[in-house]
DNA sequence: TCCCGGATAGAAAGCGCTTGCTACGGCTGT
DNA sequence: ACAGCCGTAGCAAGCGCTTTCTATCCGGGA
C-alpha cells in the first residue's frame, strides 16, 4: 500500500494533524517535533496525496496555461516564461509554499477544446488560469468563454489573459495583457509605404481570430491613410498561421496581382513560407519583392535575408502574466495593459524596383 | 456556494449515488432517471469536483508530459502529438470516459525540476507520464529518476519514454521509444565524407545529455571509419541547444581551424546559428562551407539554402507515446522501440572547394 | 398464486487530508 | 501561591465523491 499521513504520524509518534502542519508550515510546531516528522517522511518516502489535500483544503496548486499551438514558438515562449514565474518546481522559494504545478494545455486553436480545458481546470479547482493568444470571434463561443471564466473567477481561480484582448463584458479576470497588434501592423505597412511600395499583398491569418483582424486592420489603416483603397480584398488572402499557408497564399497573391512589390505576412512563420514561394517563382528578396513578418521569433533574424518584422516581447509578457496569475505583481490600472510592438527593419524589405 | 453532487441529486430527486453513476456511466441507470439527472446537472451548471472524485476513486485523469524546452518546436511537436492522442478534450469519444487532462510540464532541462515535476505528478496520482527528450547522464540523477519512475509505476501510473533511451535498469516503464541518434549522426557524416569533406567541425549539444552523446558518437564512428582520427577534440565545441550557441561555437571552430569545409550542428536550431556565423565570416554556404543539422524541424526546409539534416518523425513518435500512455496501443516487444532517423540531403551541403 | 431473479435505486462507509476547537503544561504577573 | 497565558499538540468533524451492500419493485415460471 501507499504511505499515508497516518503512517508518518505513527512513525513520528505524533498525530496526523501535526504532520500536516509540519508539511504545510502554517502553524507553529516545535523544532524537535518538526525534525522527527521530517525524518519519518523521509524514511517512509512519503508523498502527499494531492487530491485528498485539495479536497480538504478546497484549493489546488494546479495552474493552467492555455495555448493555441504548442508546436509554435510564439506560444512556447510565452508559456515557458509564464511557467518559470509560476515557479512550479524550483522557483527558488526555499521549500513548500508557492509550489504550483504549472501545466500547459494545447487547444490546437479549437474553441471546443478551449472550453473543455477550462472545464477540466475548473474541475481541478485550478489556482489560476492563463489564456494566451488571440480569441475566436464567434459570439456564441465568446459568451461561453466569458461565462466559464466568470465561474472560474468566483470559484477563486485567478484568470489572466496574455496576448489576448480583454473580454468584451469586462472584469471577470485579474488582468488582460493585450499586444498592440493593430499599431504594429500599421507601423509595418507604413515602413513599406515609406520605402515606396504601393502594391502590397497581405497574407492574413485565419478569419475569425482577433489577432488576425487587428493586424489586418492596422495594415489597412496605413494603406487607407496613404490613399490606397479599393484593392483590399483582392490583395488579401487568409489561411492558417503556418508555413504552408504562407507559401500557398503567396503563390495565389502573385497570380492575382503579378505587380505586387511587397508581401506582408500575418506572422513570421507564414513569412517563411511566403519567402519560399517568392523564391520558387524566381524572384529575389528584397530586390524584386519585399517580405515582412510579425512576432520576431528567434529564427527570423537568421532568415536570409533577415526578416523585417514586428517584435512582440513574448517572453516578458508571458513572465508578467505568470506573475499576475500568482498575485506576485499588481494588475495594471483597469486590469488592462497594452503591450507595445516594435518595428524591426532588416534585410527582407527594400525600396521597390523603379 | 458551489454546486455539489448532493444538490444535483436533490434537484433530480434521486440519491447522490445515482448522480455519480449517471456521470460515470459505469452502472445501469434507467433512461428516464438519467435524463432527469442530466437535466439537473445542466440546470445547476454542475461541475464535478475533481479532487474529491480522484480521492474517492483513487485515480486521476491527469497525464503529464515532461519536456526540456517548451519553446523548442522539437518538444512542441512531440508534446502536441501526444496530447492529441491522449485526447484530453475532444478526443472524439462521445462523452466521458477517456477524458484525460493532458498537460505539459517544462523542465527547462534542469534535473531538479524534472524530479520535482515527477513528484508533483505523483502527488496528483497521475494516470500516466510521458518523458520526452534526452536524459541527463549524471548517475545520481539517473538513479533518482529511475527510483521515482518505479514508484510511479507501481502506484499505477503508466510511464512512457519518448525520444529518450530506455532506463539502464530496465522495466519500470510501459515503453521506451528511442530515436536512432547514433545511426542518424553516422549517416549524416558519411554523407559529408562521401562528398569529399575531410575537415569537419562539430558543434555539439550540452555535454551530459544522452542525445548529445549519441549524435556525437555517430559522427565520430563515421570519421573513424574513414580513418580520420586525432582531431576529435579540437574540432568539437559543446554548447546548449540554441541558436546563439551555434553561432558562437562556429566562430570558435573557424578560429581553431580555418580549413574546415563543413560544420555539423547538433540540431537544426544550432545549425541556424552556425549558418549565420559562417555568413558573417564572409563565407558562402555551401560553396565555401557545408552546414548540416539534425531533427528536420519545419523551418529547416525554408532555410537558405535549405538545410541538409536528419529527419526524426517527431509527430509520429509523440502520437505513439500518447497512445502507449493511454494503453491504446500495445508496447513493442521488450518495451523498447528504436525509431529510425532519415537523412535529408538538401542545399546546404555540397562538395568542398578543390 | 407464490417465489425467485433481474434491474434499479438508496444507505452508508470510507478515500486521506485540513483545521477549528479543545487540552495541557509551564511561565509570568501580582 | 494562584489565575491566566502562551506555546504546542491532539481530537474529531468534515471536504465531495465512489462504491459495496442492501432494499425494492416487477415480471415470469412453477
Amino acid at each position: 500500500m501507499t504511505v499515508t499521513l497516518a503512517d508518518v504520524a505513527a512513525r513520528a509518534r505524533v498525530s496526523p494533524a501535526t504532520v500536516s502542519r509540519v508539511l504545510n508550515g502554517n502553524y507553529p510546531v516545535a523544532a524537535s517535533t518538526r525534525e522527527r516528522v521530517l525524518r519519518a517522511v523521509d524514511d517512509l518516502d512519503y508523498v502527499l496525496n494531492g487530491p485528498a489535500s485539495s479536497l480538504a483544503a478546497a484549493t489546488s496548486d494546479l495552474v493552467g496555461i492555455l495555448v493555441n499551438d504548442i508546436a509554435d514558438p510564439f506560444f512556447g515562449i510565452m508559456a515557458g516564461a509564464a511557467q518559470t514565474e509560476i515557479g512550479g518546481p524550483g522557483d527558488g522559494s526555499g521549500r513548500a509554499g508557492g509550489e504550483k504545478l504549472a501545466v500547459v494545455c494545447n487547444t490546437g486553436g479549437s474553441p471546443e477544446r478551449e472550453l473543455t480545458y477550462l472545464t477540466l481546470l475548473q474541475r481541478q479547482r485550478a489556482a489560476a488560469v492563463v489564456l494566451t493568444g488571440g480569441a475566436v470571434e464567434d459570439p456564441a463561443h465568446q459568451a461561453a468563454v466569458s461565462a466559464k471564466l466568470a465561474k472560474l473567477a468566483d470559484a477563486g481561480t485567478r484568470v489572466v489573459l496574455c496576448g489576448r484582448p480583454p473580454l468584451p463584458d469586462g472584469e471577470a479576470v485579474v488582468a488582460a495583457l493585450a499586444f498592440d497588434n493593430r499599431g504594429g501592423g500599421r507601423r509595418l505597412t507604413e515602413h513599406l509605404l515609406s520605402l515606396g511600395h504601393r502594391r502590397i499583398g497581405y497574407v492574413a491569418g485565419p478569419l475569425e481570430r482577433t489577432t488576425t483582424r487587428h493586424r489586418l486592420e492596422g495594415h489597412r489603416e496605413a494603406m487607407r491613410a496613404a490613399g490606397l483603397v479599393g484593392d483590399e480584398e483582392r490583395l488579401t488572402v487568409h489561411g492558417p498561421y503556418d508555413r504552408r499557408s504562407g507559401y500557398d497564399a503567396t503563390l495565389e497573391l502573385l497570380r492575382r496581382e503579378p505587380e505586387v512589390t511587397a508581401v506582408v505576412a500575418a506572422n513570421d512563420t507564414v513569412a517563411l513560407g511566403a519567402s519560399a514561394a517568392v523564391r520558387d517563382r524566381g524572384l529575389r528578396i528584397p530586390e524584386d519583392i519585399s517580405v515582412a513578418g510579425f512576432d520576431d521569433l528567434p529564427f527570423s533574424v537568421d532568415a536570409v535575408p533577415a526578416l523585417t518584422t514586428v517584435r512582440l516581447p513574448l517572453f516578458e509578457a508571458g513572465a508578467r502574466a505568470g506573475r499576475l496569475a500568482m498575485g506576485k505583481e499588481t494588475p495594471p490600472p483597469g486590469g488592462i495593459a497594452t503591450i507595445a510592438a516594435e518595428l524591426m527593419v532588416r534585410g527582407s524589405t527594400a525600396p521597390p524596383r523603379v
